[in-house]
DNA sequence: CTTTTTATTTTGACGACTCAAAATCAACAC
DNA sequence: GTGTTGATTTTGAGTCGTCAAAATAAAAAG
């Protein structure tokens, strides 16, 4: 019943919530790629289904109804994008694009199949968790890569921003989710980082602003 | 660039083209249900991409252009139905719906992924053939089993019809592509056929109708 | 408390796809 | 030939998602 551009709303709704519980149209709008005036006008449909609540001139806050629909496409987002990689070999980096078309087109039955075919994981390959049937997150403490001081050994767990280029920038840095790195330094004049990848001689360095994109935790955790 | 639904009016022409080089307006609007106006509008739209070409009153014809891009869409609908059978396990009456959907969704690369992965099949699980990447066809000489003669013994290479419910009739029948049955009798009268499955005792009885929809070859060819 | 800036909403319009119903054409019957 | 029938096209209108640009409201600056 609900459009996939609908449906494409809600996602960004959901994943803009995490940040802040209202969310303004104009960060709505940008994440969409559309001007203001069209988000304002989609929100007011998507109102009607009762997926969101909004407030004129302050935003839109999801509803629990649009949260576990949200969880939904979600789900199949990450099942699918698992599925790619694990059996279908396609890069990493490149199965976010597939994915974002293919989770519209899949049916509950045919995401089922796919994760019993994988065995159930629990998160995808850009380590995000992979919401189950009844919309349930696994919880984890995560800290930005930027906020890690000198001296810390901690494990990627998740990359935020998955454009295909970035992506693969990370790969040949060795920064994919399972690597265990230490801090060597922090350059806060030069907005840089410099740190070892477990098993490697040399430090590497790596943008304060690349950092904040990613996730980690404690290694060995 | 060309729409979704562009897509499938293509595929319903090249399919319709297999029957009469001059698809009639009313037939294609039939198939695409909708009204026979709004096949005339599509279709106006369709000729500036080059993809058909249209003489009004008369109906459309496929280019080369348009039959090698039908060829790419039915590439996809049938590896994927492949796939979801042969690897997820899903049943064989139930993935035309399915593959119609993602095969609007699937890249290239993931096509080709795909097919590797399948080992390169030349039918889909309906006995259809899967068109090679350059849009070669494995030619067959089939025959509706309702031509068949009593005493002919045939093997069912593919269904015409994909309605979910008849193919599941079908099952129940004995009836899939690769099974083997010799035809008893004709009942031209009551329009019924008599057969009798490789290593069946009974014979069974099915409708001309439904013979008419299943395509069959000598047996042990 | 005005004024200026910035975010948001409104308005009018457009392209893609659709329908209903009226108009047109072609073929067939007589 | 002329009339009738059936298929096809035209016309007018509606929905969905979008944009550009004008109007408005709220927040920040003075």
């Amino acid at each position: 019943m609900p459009s996939i551009t609908q449906e494409n709303y809600l996602k960004q709704v959901y994943l803009l919530s995490q940040d802040s519980d209202m969310v303004p149209m104009g960060k709505l709008a940008q994440r969409m790629e559309v001007v203001p005036g069209t988000a304002t006008t989609m929100v007011k449909a998507m109102e009607k289904v009762g997926w969101i609540r909004y407030i004129p001139r302050k935003g839109v806050q999801i509803t629990a109804h649009g949260t576990s629909q949200a969880l939904k496409i979600l789900r199949k987002h990450r099942i699918v994008e698992m599925f790619l990689v694990e059996v279908l070999k396609l890069d990493w980096s490149e199965v976010h694009e597939e994915a974002e078309a293919l989770e519209h087109a899949m049916s509950d039955k045919l995401v089922e199949h796919m994760d019993a075919f994988l065995g159930r994981p629990s998160f995808d390959p850009h380590g995000d968790p992979i919401p189950s049937k009844s919309g349930a997150l696994v919880a984890q403490i995560l800290l930005p890569l930027s906020q890690s001081q000198p001296g810390d050994s901690v494990k990627v767990a998740r990359i935020k921003d998955q454009d295909e280029k970035f992506l693969r920038y990370l790969d040949r840095s060795g920064l994919t989710p399972g690597s265990e790195l230490t801090v060597v330094s922090h350059e806060a004049i030069a907005r840089m980082l410099e740190y070892q990848l477990k098993g490697d001689t040399q430090p590497r360095s790596l943008s304060i602003t690349t950092a904040e994109q990613i996730m980690v935790c404690n290694a060995g955790s």
